[in-house]
RNA sequence: GCGCCUGUAGCUCAGAUGGAUAGAGCAACGGACUUCUAAUCCGUAGGUCGCAGGUUCGAAUCCUGCCAGGCGUACCA
């Protein structure tokens, strides 16, 4: 719809000027929007005002010689005028609003998608925790963002595939085994101090506990270098599968797993590291050898390998983004926890380095979140191994609501999390004020069915019954979903769905408090019947991007 | 110190490439269930958009400075 007001604007302004009411022919891109206030019209533009310098004429007289050469033969405009500083104004025939609906029925589940993504072959990673603990509240809204995200996306037609990235390599895993070694000999009775260093949480003891059932004491008598590769093998696997399972409970996929050190096994750090070399670009200093990423940018040149010969996550960080490249995607996006900010010059250091262009990556930082119990903190220390996992919420609030309240925050906004809250079946938890019109939707199909009334299809006549403003409001809102989900993906923004699928829940429920779906009147319960339907294909398919279920009763 | 993010109603937050009278929900107050699910609806009230300048027809939005909070600033990941 706005695009037809688009047209005709335009149009009108080339016949004002074939006309000679204007003098220039230089137009601007035409804008148009919704105004926020009803009674300025259903669409908007600022065409004249733009235009006032060009034309060099009074913004109200460009309006008048718009709005005079307007072809609206197919009468979808009620009224136009001129408001404002020169704004003009456009109401819109309320039936010319119906064939929207016909439209849903036809797209159904793909109602809302577009092409705009034209096949491009997109990366989106996210998550990507280190398997060395399981995953926290945080990772939740990191996995709710990037899922969501990825699934707007190719919604939109790109081309997407979703990667977790294991850091299954380095000094982290060394100390994950080292942490479960030292459980391991606790639980052999072995009066041994457990190191500050290593992790806290019980979750290693159980790791311990299985490797007992396992291998007995059979551990004792290795070397220690052997048995804690061994423990941290094991442990990370274990870690790894958890993580998996708590993704999947939490109805988040991926379609790749990318190991960290297969990077080193088949050689692409070194090569890499190599080829930097070659160009000049590392050196060496103090024993170590460094990265010029001040060159590219970044504040200060970076350690790739360590004094001691080891390599820095950092090293394999420039392999991993420069083969996320070579394997073909022609955009890369990483969703990082906003405390990693300061670590994207220097990746792009390294894109560039690679030969590739750093325009082409795109670092989303998800800001943190705050765990709240009836709006106290709750306290979570890492340390000392007490807090709550992505597990335990899930159990607790259900994934539905958690992943819609990790959606209802643009992503550089600090989240409240309150587990009460999410608990809440009112108003104050805005899952179950979407969910809820799906059930009712269905509900009320149920009960027409009862009474032998099914849903039919497209009826014109019927369909020209819809004039209520309710309906028609309800109309509009849904007309307008499918530039909310362009605007979600252009500009990787999966709350704008959110926030418009509250609005069009609390349009139907208006609608539904007002009036009945089921009348006496088949032809007004035909089309009513054939609007909630609609209604009830918006919700869901929104709902399914954002990965949150439709449920049929509540 | 430097860098990134944030600052909008009592609270939690939206606010499109700069548009007209800044919007929701919660909390407060007053109403609506013999009728399709009251997990709902209707109404009232609530604002110096952190502060000060600047850019222009027009600023919550862009620019500069300041204030406050968070995060970062490793040969950790």
């Amino acid at each position: 719809m706005k695009q037809k007001i688009k047209n005709l604007i335009l149009k009108a302004a080339l016949n004002a000027h074939e006309k000679g009411d204007l003098p220039s022919s230089k137009f601007p891109d035409v804008e148009v929007e919704a105004p926020k206030i009803e009674a300025h019209g259903d669409f908007s533009t600022n065409i004249a005002m733009v235009m006032a310098s060009v034309q060099k004429m009074q913004p109200k007289r460009i309006a008048e010689a718009i709005i005079k050469n307007i072809d609206n033969q197919e009468g979808i405009i009620a009224k136009t005028e001129i408001a404002g500083p020169g704004f003009i104004n456009f109401f819109i025939n309320s039936v010319s609003w119906h064939p929207v609906l016909r439209r849903i029925h036809e797209e159904d589940d793909r109602y809302g998608a577009s092409g705009i993504g034209k096949g491009m072959k997109i990366q989106v990673e996210f998550v990507s925790s280190n398997p060395t603990g399981p995953l926290h509240v945080g990772h939740g809204r990191g996995a709710a963002f990037g899922d969501a995200a990825a699934n707007i996306l190719l919604f939109c037609g790109y081309n997407v595939e979703k990667e977790y990235y294991i850091n299954d390599s380095g000094r982290q895993i060394n100390t994950l085994g080292r942490s479960v070694l030292f459980r391991y000999r606790q639980l052999l009775g072995k009066d041994i101090e457990f190191p500050d260093d290593c992790y806290q949480g019980d979750y290693i003891r159980d790791l311990a506990r299985q490797i007992k059932e396992d291998k007995g004491s059979a551990l004792l008598d290795q070397r220690e270098d052997e048995t804690v590769l061994y423990c941290a093998q094991f442990a990370a696997k274990q870690i790894i599968a958890g993580i998996r399972d708590d993704l999947k409970s939490f109805g988040v996929e991926f379609d790749n797993w990318f190991s960290e050190q297969s990077l080193y096994d088949s050689g692409k750090v070194d090569k890499v590291l190599n080829d930097f070399r070659k160009q000049n670009i590392i050196y060496e200093k103090d024993g170590a050898h460094w990265f010029k990423t001040k060159e590219f940018g970044d504040e200060k040149d970076r350690v790739v390998i360590r004094n001691n010969g080891q390599t820095t996550y950092f090293a394999s960080d420039i392999a991993y983004h420069k083969d996320k490249f070579d394997r073909g995607f022609e955009r890369v996006i990483d969703i990082w926890g906003a405390d990693h900010h300061g670590y994207i010059p220097r990746i792009k250091a390294s894109i560039e380095a690679a030969g590739y262009s750093k325009e082409r990556f795109d670092v989303i930082l998800v800001q943190l979140v705050n765990l709240l119990r009836g709006g106290e903190p709750v306290a979570m220390s890492t340390r000392a191994g007490e807090f709550i996992t992505l597990a335990d919420v899930i159990s607790e609030v259900g994934s539905d609501a958690a992943k819609f309240i990790f959606l209802t925050r643009h992503h550089e906004s600090p989240l409240d999390f309150d587990l009460e809250l999410a608990k809440k079946k009112t108003n104050e938890n805005p899952v179950f004020y979407v969910q809820y019109v799906h059930a009712r939707i269905s509900s009320i199909i149920r009960k027409g069915r009862e009474r032998g009334i099914e849903n039919t299809g497209w009826d014109e006549k019927a369909i020209a019954m819809l004039k209520e403003p309710e309906e028609i409001n309800l109309i509009k809102s849904l007309g307008s979903y499918p530039e909310t989900v362009r605007l979600s993906a252009e500009f990787m923004e999966p709350h704008r769905i959110t926030f418009y699928l509250m609005n069009l829940a609390s349009s139907f429920h208006a609608y539904y408090n007002k009036h009945r779906v089921l009348t006496d009147d088949p032809l007004l319960t035909c089309a009513r019947l054939y609007l909630v339907v609609a209604v009830k294909k918006v919700i869901r398919n929104g709902l399914t991007l954002l990965g949150v279920s439709a449920p049929e009763k509540m």
